[in-house]
Order: structure tokens, then sequence, then C-alpha cells
DNA sequence: TCGTCATGATTTATAGATAATTTGGAGCAG
DNA sequence: CTGCTCCAAATTATCTATAAATCATGACGA
């Protein structure tokens, strides 16, 4: 949540709107208006256009050429195929990370995992396990990969928030455990499918209210 | 190749820029300066700009804050990146896009595939070759995971285009036919694990000239 | 030799003008 | 009276032109 201070006004924005959608305060479907937009921040609407642009790459909103910009809608269908391919992209990102883990990553991973299992509320859950991912993911030096892992994280994050905002509690994370030890172990093939699996359950919960169809 | 007269100028540009990244003509690295490309397509630098994001999210230039643009390097290793992760996402598709495959469809993409080999140049050949990968992943209706796959398409051909810009010869594409008639016997993981041996085949050809290294 | 400061070049932001799309209503056919 | 087409006004995105902020470069002084 640092809007840091000496990123552009555009950069600002967007992380602000992204928030927002990501919280679910902007329903899915509406449109931004431009000018709106530059009005509360005080700027005009040549960053905002920009900031749109990047909403865009990560999946928030979509475009229609001359007619604006809305938030992108969610179906279950579109949330679980983003967990699809988030399986599909951690699982290669994993393999290739597995042979640089250190001692030293795996022991932070698993405070992450503890952390999650302190969280109180899914905000502080949802950065504990993305923590979580991004350290046993990162050490495979691939960095368009792990752009695209992230984008898929925070659509997932939106899908997640919209579902328990009242009602949750921090699940004892089992997966990530399961897959520090396969880790530890060295069999990276059980890391790799518990690892698949448990992204995808995020997009299997039955029972989830507040998705909204468009 | 069909600028579109309806679409807004920063797409027109991308569009421009894009093919001649992706065809080389602009090398790995160099500046591209908003000024100049406004004054070269008679427009101003807020539509350049915006064409600049959208080259970004295809992963064709890096963009650091408040000092520019540079066209993406693509080293070896980040062309095996954009492979892998082709690889990884393909094979998504075309397990979801099976079950609704047609022999229409089929035959389409057969058609295709004997078009790439009577090609004459690297372009043709290429175009064929998205062509049919495009037919036989796009009935899996995840317009996310294709828009990704496109952009994956578009650093590909980039690479292809770099590497053997003066010889080349069409290779009769065993590949495509072999997925093809795993396709028509029913057998999908067999023409999965086809498609990602055969979109990574591309990230392994050995004797790879051109491959700046930034 | 190193640090500071001015100058030139370039990105970023603003304000105003232009073009396209949508909305609402009037007129006409069914 | 209902429904459709067509036209005009308002709304909105898009573009141009201009100003402000930022970064790179090289000279000058310690």
């Amino acid at each position: 949540m640092t809007t840091a201070r000496d990123d552009t006004i555009a950069v600002r924005i967007s992380k602000v709107l992204a928030e927002r959608i990501i919280a679910g305060e902007i329903e899915a479907g509406a449109k931004l208006r431009q000018d709106h937009v530059a009005e509360e921040f005080g700027a005009s609407h040549v960053p905002v256009r920009e900031a749109f642009r990047r909403l865009e790459t990560q999946g928030l909103v979509v475009s229609e050429p001359r007619r604006g910009v809305r938030v992108a809608g969610f179906s279950l269908d579109e949330v679980k195929e983003v967990a699809e391919m988030r399986a599909a992209l951690e699982v290669l990102a994993l393999r290739h990370a597995a042979p640089h883990l250190t001692r030293a990553i795996l022991d932070e991973a698993e405070e992450a995992t503890r952390a999650g299992d302190k969280a109180g509320d899914v905000q502080a859950w949802e950065a504990a396990n993305r923590s979580f991912h991004r350290l046993i993911l990162t050490p495979c030096a691939m960095p368009r990969l792990l752009r695209a892992i992230d984008d898929l994280h925070t659509a997932s994050a939106r899908f997640l928030f919209s579902g328990w905002r009242a009602e949750w509690e921090a699940p004892t994370d089992r997966d990530h455990r399961a897959i520090l030890a396969a880790l530890r172990a060295g069999q990276v093939e059980t890391a790799a499918s518990v690892l698949a699996r448990h992204v995808q359950w995020v997009g299997q919960k039955p029972g989830t209210p507040a998705v909204t169809r468009r």
C-alpha cells in the first residue's frame, strides 16, 4: 500500500484504482470515466488514460475503443480460467526455481505460512499467501513469467475478497507445508503437483456468493 | 497487416512499431523517443505514449520511469522463457479446446499446415503457423488465456525473424500433422505432449545467430 | 580528482480543441 | 396507440499544442 512518492502520477492512480477494484468498491461492469477520475485526483486526463492502460494489462478493466473502459466482470468461468493459468505457470516457475532454492529461502517461506495462519483478516492472509508464492518462485529468474504470475495473483485476490468479505477464518495452510516438505526432500514433482492442486482450490471452492455475472 | 481505418491512432502506431521491432528493423536496446515517433506519424506524443504502453504489455519494449522506453532485448534465456510459457499455456488451452474441436476445424487446421509448407518466406510461414495454433486453441473459450498466448506468439516471431532472415526453407511440419492425427483419434494427451515439444523446439534450435545479448 | 552547478535534451503533465458515440425526441408507418 | 427510423444535442473519448518537471552532460572551482 505504499504509494511511492517518486513514481509517476499515472502509476499512482493505477495503484489506487486497482486497490478499489480488487476490494470490490467499484462493481464489475461499471464505467470508469476519465474526467471524473482526473478531477478526483486533481490531475488531467492523460495520466488517467495511461493508468487505464495499466489496469487493462492486469486484466482489471476492459477497454472498448472510443467507448471507454469498464471494470472487468469476473464470472465463475473467468475465475477458473485465472486459476488454471496460475497453476500452469506456477508449476513451470517452480520447476525452474527448485534447483536454486536455499534453506534460507525455505525457512522464510515457512515463516510466511505461519504469518498467514495467524492472519486476522482476508487482506493479511492474502498478503502472506502471495509472499509465500513469490518466495519459492522468484529464484526461477524468469522475469516475464513472474510478471505474468503476479498479474494473475491480483486477479485471484479480487475474487477472494469478493467472496469472503464478512465471514472468514484463517485456514491452517496444509498445502503450503506439504510443498515445503517436498521441496526440502528434493521431490520437485511432488511439490509441483501439490502446488497445482493448491492453486486451483481457490477457484473450486463451492458456495461462493457475489460472483457477478455481468 | 490491416491497419483498420477505425481504430485509434495509438493502436495504429503500436501496430506499425510492433511490426518493425518484430522484423528487426529497430535493434534491441534502442531508445524510442516519443517526439521523433510522433513527428514521423504526424501525430502528437500522447498517442505515441499509449502505443508504448501497448508494446510494453506485449513485452516488445521495456519502460523505465522518466527515462523513456527501449526496445526489449532478447537473449537466448528470454527466448527460452517465452517458449516454455507458450508450451505450458498452449497445452492448457488445448486440453480445454479438445472437446469442442469439430472435424471442420481440424480440416481448416490441416489446410493451414499445408499453407505453411508451401510458404516461400519466413513471414508467410509464421502467419500460417500462428493460424494453425489459433485454430486448434480458440475453442477453449478462455479469452484471457488466448490473449496471453497471442502475445507470446509475437515475441516468438521476433526471434524467428531475427534468426532466419536470409536463408530459410519451409520445413514440412511433421509436428502439426502428428497433433492433428492425435486429435482426430481422440488422444488429447498425446496431442498435448507433442504440442509442448513442438513449441519448445523453436527455442532450442542451435546455431542461431543474431541473438542480441543486451 | 572530485563535487557542484548550469545548460540542453526528454519525459511527463495540463489545458483546450476535435471527432465520435450515445441519448432523447420528433415524425411517420403499421 | 405502438413501434421504428432519423435527426439533433449532449456527453465522452481522443488528439494537439504548450508548459512544467526531471534527468543527463559538461564545465568550472575546490
